[in-house]
DNA sequence: AGTATATCTGGACGGCGTAAAGATCATCTT
DNA sequence: AAGATGATCTTTACGCCGTCCAGATATACT
């Protein structure tokens, strides 16, 4: 829609060091794990002094969070197109835990880092929680699809914390060598996956339809 | 059994200092969470130099190692008298995770340190998950009592797994505040977990009977 | 008693997060 | 066009970290 460099925070001396420090981030990320991950080592990969991340990020954490906003998206990106590629109703709710797992499964450190600011603070990223696309409302209008009352909250709200919880949990669990001879025995990790989501109420259940 | 000291470690200049270590580490986790739990604060907890547990523990981790088991030894007794205090069948279960979040409710820290250790070698401490009274086997068994087929061991491994991530995703998420209201709204934390785990087959259903 | 050995101290090294001061360069004002 | 302004980046420095090494010290064995 715009031609070139003219709403952006002002390329300075390095073009756009906030967006590379972010990019520098993910790749050691990626390539060294999440415990690489120290400030340094994001300027060091940026190409820049130690110092200068601090223009642009008040301290660590907070180049962190940024990190951690670029994985919600992903996430989020993810679950909406589970969501759509489902076919019927009923693998609607299936699909989005197998595709939460699989994110996590795909991505473990930044799935890592996507929680560790939000363990600090208690609370989790607003633009998780509450904007409407965010990972928490796909779950819960998509139990509203499945059958749940959308009228008693309170148990609509119950419903999508437990299918939450039951993804999040499995996708910390999931990456442990204990379940090995489990995924082998089942053919392959989604089949795993499934499995366990299948003695799970809340991904299994038809919610009074 | 036997008298006095005669099969220990053998104090030497300090007494026990393996035993002051993992409990100068438990007294930092408490006072002051994860993050400052440094080698040589613990160290300087305990009254020691440095390096002084270099002669105990090959490097931190090795420490942290000590202090998860022994974690994890708490939560195995206090799923032990969760199990026992239930009294219907059907109340077992859901005694059973209810005990295993608010451990973690009530030991956030030390739960972070328990599981921490896992994750990066992406494999639970094998006390966790094979001995007799292990937790896991803890849940696994008592899904029998409630019903399960233990002929069937993939299905029960699948259960167990299912009702083993149901509970660390709900532990891990109860302290976030976003689910303040609903707390308050139910009345009570433990009315929330409850809630949560009515939504969860695992936890509610009959297990074949 | 005397030697070996386990335990602890002190000091050092490099890496970390972060703060302060100075250099550099795009932009704004005139 | 010129100089002032202020954002961006570098350099330097501080204290903390995990860990190693050399020396001191106290216990245990013969």
């Amino acid at each position: 829609m715009r031609e070139t460099a003219a709403a952006e925070p002002r390329p300075y001396h390095h073009g756009d060091l906030s967006r590379a420090l972010i990019d520098a981030a993910r790749r050691l990320l990626e390539s060294e794990g999440p415990s690489a991950l120290s400030l340094r080592a994001v300027a060091r990969e940026a190409g820049v002094s130690p110092a200068a991340p601090y223009h642009h990020f008040k301290d660590k954490g907070e180049l962190l969070e940024a990190v951690a906003t670029e994985g919600w998206d992903m996430l989020n990106d993810s679950l909406s197109a589970a969501r759509k590629s489902a076919h019927s109703v009923k693998d609607k709710l299936t699909a989005l835990g197998v595709a939460y797992v699989v994110f996590a499964r795909q991505n473990p450190s930044l799935y890592r880092i996507m929680y560790d600011g939000s363990r600090n603070k208690e609370e989790l990223p607003s633009h998780v929680h509450m904007e409407d696309d965010s990972a928490y409302c796909q779950v819960r209008d998509t139990l509203v699809e499945a059958g749940a009352d959308p009228a008693d909250e309170i148990a609509l709200e119950l419903a999508t914390t437990a299918a939450w919880c039951a993804a999040h949990g499995l996708a910390e669990m999931a990456s442990f060598k204990q379940f090995d001879t489990l995924k082998t025995a089942l053919g392959s990790e989604e089949a795993f996956l499934r499995g366990v989501f299948e003695h799970m109420k809340i991904f299994a259940d038809d919610h009074g339809k």
